[in-house]
DNA sequence: TCTGGGGTCCTAGGACCC
DNA sequence: TCTGGGGTCCTAGGACCC
């Protein structure tokens, strides 16, 4: 989906259209009250967007409009970082149920045209064409433009469609014309399309692994690709190696997985302001019950339970640190859990602010339904 | 004016078992 | 006078993705 956050904002508010947006950030508040006081959310004028400039918290962007993107702000980034780039940018934050409702109308879409179907998050998947009727037809781009126009008709939201033989290259190909763009990549194209780009656009070459291969004198797929597959496995292990090889050269033999069960579940949050074990102790407790809790609630609510009760902590210094500990019987009610989580807590080292805290629960069984 | 939240997968060492 | 060889599970950290 192109820009997914940011776009379900611009129906909400289509006077945006074309204005530097941002998402992300602080928890939603005064966004009601906005429409409210102006008889609706069409109406509220452009100027009584909150701005990036008198933004103030912790906080980075999920999604930037393609006007903001031009100002060189984008996701991940932190917001106080893009106010500097950008101050007139406007700034909502998001709309966790709303980009819920949206995601599953965009999946059932395509899962009507073409149900093998995989979920990789909430604005992305991939499809296999292989075995859907016409599927093949102008090298897949007939059935691509049949599903961007259903998923435009449903919802009023483009997307960017990449047709390949395998997911590795779909991947690449998907952002060749966005937005709303579509992208066919043959496997003779390897050498024209995809070895010119950066190693970086490899789904699983991130900034540590592109680093490495940069101080190596590889920058380009290509590059990676002249290399003996001995040698990247002397580089950077066997199993490593071997896939960066394979990769380069455009293998890929990963099936498109329909259905998958979920190996954790977690919930975490980050503090307005760092909190010191000892002065702010009631309020970081507060805090850690409440990640129990609705941890539990997802796990009751997904009807699963677990047996390996984790934290994470982050420090004021930004280091982070987990605990885990494997119980005898799986749980999921939320006073075991925080039972469980305490016990984790006092095997840490609480001499120094925290600004984050989580609680996370794996091992994971499904419930008995009759039971519990 | 630093740096979210929810995930998956991999590695590596140690415990433990046969 | 040494110290096997697999396998599984648990824990901690880290890379990476959306």
């Amino acid at each position: 989906m192109d820009a997914f956050f940011a776009s379900v904002e611009l129906l909400r508010y289509p006077q945006l259209k074309g204005l530097p947006v941002v998402i992300g950030g602080g928890r939603r508040q005064a966004d009601d009250a906005l429409s409210e006081r102006h008889g609706g959310s069409q109406q509220v004028p452009v100027d009584a967007f909150p701005r990036l400039k008198d933004y103030v918290g912790r906080g980075v962007i999920t999604t930037a409009t393609y006007a903001a993107r031009q100002f060189g702000v984008g996701s991940a980034m932190g917001l106080m970082k893009a106010a500097r780039l950008c101050p007139q940018a406007i700034v909502l934050p998001v709309d966790f149920d709303e980009i819920r409702r949206y995601s599953r109308t965009f999946k059932d879409t395509i899962a009507e045209l073409a149900p093998v179907m995989e979920d990789r998050g909430v604005d992305e998947v991939y499809i296999d064409f292989t075995e859907v009727p016409g599927g093949q037809r102008e090298g897949g781009r007939s059935l691509a433009r049949l599903i961007q126009r259903s998923i435009f008709e449903r919802t009023g939201l483009t997307c960017s469609i990449g047709v390949a033989p395998n997911k590795l290259i779909a991947k690449m190909a998907s952002e060749f014309n966005k937005p709303n763009g579509i992208s066919i990549v043959y496997e003779h194209d390897l050498q024209s399309l995809i070895w010119p780009l950066a190693c970086r656009k490899i789904n699983g070459i991130g900034p540590k692994s592109d680093e490495r291969l940069q101080a190596l004198g590889i920058q380009t797929i290509g590059e990676l690709a002249a290399r003996e597959r001995d040698w990247l496995i002397g580089q950077f292990g066997p199993a490593t190696g071997a896939w960066m090889h394979a990769a380069a050269w455009g293998l890929d033999d990963r099936p498109v997985v329909t259905h998958s069960e979920p190996v954790s579940m977690s919930r975490e949050t980050t503090f307005e302001r760092d909190l010191h074990p000892r002065h702010d102790r009631g309020e970081l407790g507060a805090i850690f019950t409440r990640l129990c809790e609705r941890v539990a609630e997802d796990l009751q609510r997904k009807g699963y339970q677990g047996r390996t009760i984790g934290i994470k902590l982050r420090y004021d210094d930004f280091r982070s640190l987990t605990r885990d500990h494997t119980l005898p019987q799986p749980i999921s009610d939320a006073s075991t859990i925080r039972q469980a989580a305490g016990q984790l807590l006092k095997r840490v080292p609480l001499d120094r602010r925290l600004r984050l805290l989580g609680v996370r629960v794996s091992s994971l069984v499904k419930s008995d339904i009759q039971s519990d």
